[in-house]
DNA sequence: GCTGAATATAAAAATATAATAATACATGCT
DNA sequence: AGCATGTATTATTATATTTTTATATTCAGC
């Protein structure tokens, strides 16, 4: 990689660094939800949930459609999910984080 | 995950979320380097990277030995290295990057 | 056109991160 | 013991992120 890509890169796993969006992520990962799904299950506010999916949105992490009066939010790239077997694994094997 | 491993998770992610510990990161998946090794190649302050590599250590993403005056740090982890091709194909693929 | 539900945006305060510069520590050598 | 090299720590400033609160927008149904 070069100076530029690490750039973008370093924004990309930024998007990814926190609880919520990682959540996000993962709950997507069972298909598409709805904004307020989504803040219910992962137990935040709405305005922050907004403002944590512009974030991934703006990385392409997360695409959305609107129906009506709602938006449907779906994984963008599927490839990321293999980070959770590996985060789960690094979690047990190299920071001592038991089942 | 449960709460408690997605705060822990985004830690790690964001101890990779910064282009000079991506950097490094990237120049250990090709072997042992020495700390000025890699603040050369990577073209920042000794500072910087004394201060960078302690953030890797700390998420146990590189480790480090000691040998006289000087320390060798490798990768402790190998498996993120998927994260580089599944990241480089995000680049080109989703945000529009060229070769 | 008004209302209510779903979502977005803005502003502000608290906190964290990044980057630099200066200084300290450790070790091998003479 | 003194010096030079490699590395770590501390302090500081600038900047960015996080979170909350309040307000705005959008749209379907009446």
């Amino acid at each position: 990689m070069v100076q530029e890509e690490r750039d973008i890169a370093a924004d990309v796993l930024k998007a990814m660094a926190h609880p919520i969006r990682l959540g996000v992520i993962e709950v997507l990962a069972n298909g598409e939800k709805t904004v307020t799904e989504l803040y219910e299950e992962l137990d935040c506010s709405q305005s922050m949930m907004s403002q944590q999916l512009k974030i991934l949105c703006q990385q392409k992490l997360v695409s959305i459609r609107k129906d009506g009066t709602q938006k449907y939010c779906s994984l963008a790239n599927r490839d990321f999910l293999k980070l959770f077997d590996c985060m789960h694994m690094h979690l047990r094997k190299f920071l001592n984080f038991q089942d």
